[in-house]
DNA sequence: CAAACCTGATAAAACGATTTACCATCTCCC
DNA sequence: GGGAGATGGTAAATCGTTTTATCAGGTTTG
């Protein structure tokens, strides 16, 4: 196996203390036997051992991130972001994807009382009572992106995603759209449930009637919306997309039939994932920041860790920023 | 803090030793200690500390996975059905990605030496001495997807990405393509060296003039690459990419010379990411099963860990399949 | 009845580091 | 020369589990 600080410290002809202390820079202990102890653990090709180091020092230099699905652009750009800032603090990142599955993101709470990792980053699309029970309780650092059950204080990066579809519907209704089908996620999750207020609310406001198409988060989901939209709406003449794979998923369906974007039907979608850029017609999108929201997050983070931050729970909300694309009738 | 071993046992009337061998499973504990054991845990919320525990069994149940880059998704494929795979088996994933820093590959074995995991999947695009070095003196298992450095006997899984290539250039040629460029990475990575290869042997069995043009693996790149490539070679009928983010990168350059695809030239890429099948027109891929990659690599690590898999290294190759479409000419 | 045998629980020794309290020396200075 | 102070190192306790060896008490058995 590996060798150990006893091994160290034979070869140095000191004791396991004092290597433990030339290792970790404290202590008063002489240049020669630091070079001594400096010596032997490179040629050992010493490395602590992390279990027993953070046993002892209760800390793992370890968080975990917990996202619904890796798959997604989005979760992805968040959690390169994170993956930045834990690196630049000479961090680990566990990643978790619940996948949809019940109760996971529950049992990754565990991964905190087990002392698996020093704090969290936890993005949850349900809330739950369960959920709401396991943040109550909790004696190390996290961070919530996204709607937090029951309002709790901990710590919290949310995107002003209704304002994004305010945005959205708002840019449609300046060029002159007036038949706007909401494609929605699926009602039992947070974001699904914020971004139809907003559609509602500005849809109101204009003194249109709602109309509303719900699928799975999804490409898939809106390829067959777009479907159920037009068979539904035979004369819309804007799909507000609430996510932009339901986005890139209609177009695709659209496409399919030949009817043209935008000049038949606009398209919008939210979030600005990459691929926004990369389809045809390149999707109007309502970026909602992703990659900076991963990078507060993990700073608020990191700042409780560090003991610089200690008050009460700070929440941030980004607001929301619409990129016109063709699919809209903006430049190609 | 949380609670631990200690409580319980307070709790329950019992020593330590009975709540580890009670919640363990083993020893012969009477049916009214277990009851009793089990309640007090639960009351308390226990869960033990991984650390203690970790550091006495000698296990983590944690295991590495580091890539170039997780904003890619050929390296989101091969991450999801790793940590699939990994959750299965009670395992969490941490993730590491390199981001071009050199050296970064290396200094992740250091997790192995310094017990942060029980075992790695590595992707590093480049090899060096140092890795070379670093992958002989390992106590951990370990299963290297990609090039293995100095042909080391580690456990491997490889895409037979020049046949890859060869399979892109065969379909082009037999659609009549002739004037051929091909646009690769940085030639001081695997990949790109390997399918330099691949496209060399096809050009020169088909009696062809080489084209070359390279640029980083990176969308921005195959942008650059494209117009490079038609200001090298102005008579091109085909552009052969060496992944999708250099084909789709150099699409957006076409679209805007409004040179089209396929009927002007024919594009085609590799790793058939999800990407192409959003990109218009969609882009004819090689697959070369990144998912399936990541699959193998973490059910090899994990026949190593639980000790079903003991003996030589194994090494799995996987044959890419091309799948065609509008960019050369496929049904949209 | 004593020796042998179960049963069920516990004490104590790991695991490999960190850290505190302490112990030698040696120096200094009145 | 001897008490105070530095200096440099070490022994031992500790982190929270797991696991082995042991032990107490009851039951069987020759």
């Amino acid at each position: 196996m590996s060798a150990k600080a006893a091994d160290v410290a034979r070869l140095a002809g000191v004791s396991v203390s004092t290597v433990s202390l030339v290792l970790n820079g404290n202590g008063r202990i002489s240049a020669k036997t630091i070079e001594q102890v400096r010596a032997a653990a490179a040629q050992l090709n010493y490395v602590p051992n992390a279990q027993a180091s953070g046993l002892r020092r209760r800390i793992t230099h370890r968080i975990a991130l917990v996202v619904p699905d890796i798959g997604n652009s989005v979760y992805v750009s968040i959690a390169k972001s994170i993956q930045q800032v834990a690196k630049a603090k000479g961090y680990y990142v566990s990643l978790v994807s619940t996948d949809g599955i019940e109760g996971a993101d529950i049992d990754a709470l565990q991964l905190l009382h087990g002392g698996q990792v020093d704090g969290m980053v936890l993005i949850s699309l349900k809330s739950s009572r369960a959920l709401e029970q396991g943040l109550k309780h909790l004696q190390k650092p996290i961070c919530v992106i996204g709607r937090v059950p029951g309002n709790l204080g901990v710590d919290n990066v949310q995107a002003n995603s209704d304002q994004g579809v305010r945005l959205a519907v708002e840019h449609l209704l300046g060029l002159g759209r007036r038949r706007l089908v909401f494609i929605n996620g699926p009602l039992d999750t947070n974001p699904a449930v914020q971004r139809l207020e907003g559609y509602r609310q500005s849809i109101r406001a204009a003194g249109l009637e709602e109309r509303l198409v719900t699928a799975e988060f999804t490409l898939e989901g809106g390829y067959a919306a777009a479907e159920e939209a037009l068979n539904s709406y035979p004369n819309a003449d804007a799909l507000v997309c609430a996510n932009d794979l339901l986005g890139i998923g209609a177009l695709k369906w659209l496409r399919q039939r030949k009817i043209r974007v935008p000049e038949d039907i606009a398209v919008s979608g939210m979030d600005d994932i990459r691929e926004c850029e990369i389809c045809s017609p390149a999707l109007t999108s309502v970026a909602l920041h992703a990659a900076e929201r991963g990078r507060m997050a993990a700073q608020m983070l990191f700042d409780r860790l560090s003991g610089a931050s200690t008050g009460s729970p700070i929440r941030v909300v980004l607001e929301p920023t619409l990129r016109v694309r063709e699919s809209t009738g903006g430049q190609p």
